[in-house]
This record gives structure tokens, sequence and C-alpha cells, in this order.
DNA sequence: GTCTATAATGGGATAGAC
DNA sequence: GTCTATCCCATTATAGAC
């Protein structure tokens, strides 16, 4: 009844808010062994280096949320009439699940996914791939049966078009939520900020096709 | 007519290149003052300090930038009927005017504005805000006259979107393009890449208005 | 203005006692 | 498993000769 919590529950905890905070390069590994009040050898000993580190903390997350999408993508597919907004709205609840794996764990999750892909340079983009290339292969053909017309190049784009509008949104959906509020008295929460959003990444996946120029 | 170029210039040059590939922390100034083939210290001589360095590295494209875009937008609000793509279609020129700044030039910015807004913690938006803010506002009047039944805060949201989906693709614009290529032979440049994302956004910000739950 | 040399700091990682 | 002490490295920045 005394014991608090493992030291390396104690690590993991502290490292994904600082790194949600500042980035995987600007946290030192003393930050967080400061925060967690553990030891810093602690860290080398439990995870082996700070690379390390950043993968665990990752996946921690990445597997509920998997996990989850997964199954929400397969329940689709299984469904009738499709729409797009149904194909994004099947984000909302893997999402949200994650804050019974931590405290806030969704806006969390959603501010690392941000720092790895904009910290790593691509690092991230060839793990999803590799580790969860099945779930994206889904995705992507979902959205190709509710936009039969657009080409799979189109498709390509576009949904990198919205991982950016999702990702940036939430990298920077304190700052955010903070504007709202002070500028237009908007309350806004994590999920109504993700109500706000896919009605306009919607919008821009099933926009007309018009020829191009490259 | 042996000069090659003054340091200073030699200076900025290679640190805009390393910063757009790897970001500000990532970048030493040993790196920088390496490529550019000058002594280690002249940086602290020339600027000061490295904080100094980047600040100049992005004001020497966000001058030229701005000014452009503002006439742009001075131009558009002279005009009778404005469309959303309108509004959008004039930061083109703007941002292709960069090329004449420096080889890659309109490239090598957005890459930049994507590692400013994601490295530094807000700092970058305080900036515009502070710097730019004429121009910001009157992006929002011209959204305004296109949605008039918008309400302000969601032009607001939708323009940070905007905001996110523009930096994040440019900033990972180099693997886009490269995956366009291997996966889909199409051969994309940075202008085809903007003509893409151009309909995707103004989908989105012209998209129905609905009832949220904040 | 440019150079060498070096100060001052902070980072990740580890050896070895407990 | 945990701690102290330390190593080794890279960084930014500066002092001072030229």
């Amino acid at each position: 009844m005394k014991r608090t919590q493992p030291t390396k529950l104690m690590i993991l905890d502290a490292a994904e808010e600082l790194f949600a905070e500042s980035g995987f390069k600007d946290t030192s590994l003393r930050q967080i062994t400061g925060r967690a009040g553990v030891n810093l050898a602690s860290v080398n000993y439990h995870f082996g280096s700070k690379k390390e580190l950043i993968q665990s903390v990752l996946e921690r997350y990445l597997q509920v949320f998997m996990h989850r999408l997964n199954e929400s993508f397969d329940a689709l597919m299984n469904t009738a009439s499709v729409k797009l907004h149904d194909v994004f709205t099947s984000f909302v609840e893997p999402l949200l699940a994650l804050d019974e794996v931590r405290p806030k764990g969704a806006t969390v999750f959603l501010q690392l996914l941000g720092r790895g892909y904009t910290d790593s340079q691509g690092h991230l983009r060839w793990y999803f791939a590799t580790h969860y290339g099945e779930v994206l292969e889904k995705l992507v053909q979902l959205v190709k049966r509710t936009q039969p017309d657009l080409p799979d190049s189109e498709i390509f784009w576009r949904l990198h078009f919205t991982l950016g509008t999702f990702v940036f949104t939430m990298a920077s959906s304190d700052a955010l939520i903070e504007i709202a509020e002070t500028d237009f008295d908007e309350a806004v929460s994590l999920q109504g900020l993700v109500n706000h959003v896919i009605p306009y990444i919607a919008a821009g996946v099933s926009a007309p096709v018009v020829g191009f120029k490259n």
C-alpha cells in the first residue's frame, strides 16, 4: 500500500509529458528523471537508451490506438453504405479510448504524433508503414469506396494533407484552445476540436477533382 | 572579380539549407560554418548568437513574402466578386517569387515555416501576429467576404486547420514528392504540390457549417 | 574581419559500490 | 534495482592574437 509506482512506469509517464511539451530532442534525460523522481541511471537500466525510451513511449499508445482503429475499420467495411464522414468519425472512439491509458492520453498521443512526424525526418512514417500497413490499407480502401471517382494518386495526396491538418492541429491544440477561449469565449475540449476538424477534412478529401499541372 | 561572397551571406545561405533539412535545434553552428567554408567564430561576430541567426534567416524570406502577399490581398480586395479559390491562389505568386531570393527559395521558405512552427512552441505565431498582423487581418476579411455565413470563430478554426495542412505538407514536401514519384509515377514540382493542396483547403474552409458540441 | 584556442555548459551513457 | 560519481562527447560562446 505504500508502493507508489514501478520506476519504469514513472519514467514513461514523465517522459511522455515532456516529449509532448517540448519535443524529443529538446527533452533531456535529466529533465525526465527529475520529474519522475528517479535516478538518472535508471533510464539506461530500464530502456537501454534515450532512443528506445522514445519508442516505448510511442508504442504504449500506438498499440491501443491501432488495435481499436483496426476494429473500427472492420466494422465499417461490413456496412452497406459508408459515408466519408463515417470514415473519419471512426478515428474518434479509438482516440478517446486513450484517455483510459493515461489521463489526457488522447491529447498527449496526438501531440507526440506531431512531434514524431516533424522531429524525426520520416522515421515515424517508415515505422507506421511497416508495423501498421494493414490498417492504413483498410483506410485507403474505405476512402476509395466512398470516393470511387478519385484516382489513387489523388487519394494519396489528400490523405497526407489530412494527416497534416490533424497532426499540426493537435500538436498545437493547447494554443488553439486557449486562443478560442480568450478571443471568442468558446470553451473547447479536445473532443470539440476533433468535431470541428472532421467536417473540414471530409470536405477536403471529397473536393471535386480538377485538372492539374504537376 | 575573385571575391566569392561576403561571409555574412555565406553563413545565411548555408544556415537556411541546414535548418530546412534538419530543423533549428538539430543543426549546429559547426555544421553551418563548415558548409559555408567560414570560421566558427564568425557566426557570433556577424549575428551575435544562434538565435539571432535563425531570425535573420527567416526574415530574409518573410520580408519579401509578406510584402507581396499584402499587395496580392490589396488587389483582391478591390475586386468585385472574390472566390475563395482566388484568396488561396493569391499565395502562389508571392511564394514563387521567393525563388528569386534564392535558388529553391520557395521550397526552403515553406520548410523553414514548418520547422519554425513545430520546433519553437508558438514563438513564431507570436512573431507573426505582432509583425504582420495587418496582413493576416486582410486574409480574414477576404475569407469573410467569400463565406459570409461562417461565424468568426469558425473562420479562426478553419484558417488554422489550413495553416496546418499547408505547413505540414510543405515541411514534408521532399518525402511526399518522392513517394508520388515511386508509387504513382507522378513527377510533381513544388508548384504542382501547391496546385493539389489549394482545392483541398478551399473545400475545407467552405464546408457547410454544422452544429457542434464543444 | 578573421583566426586559434579555449572556456563553460549540458548532453547521453556507464562503471562499480551498495 | 538503485545510487554516486564520472567519462566522454558536442554544443554555444568568447577572449585575444593577427
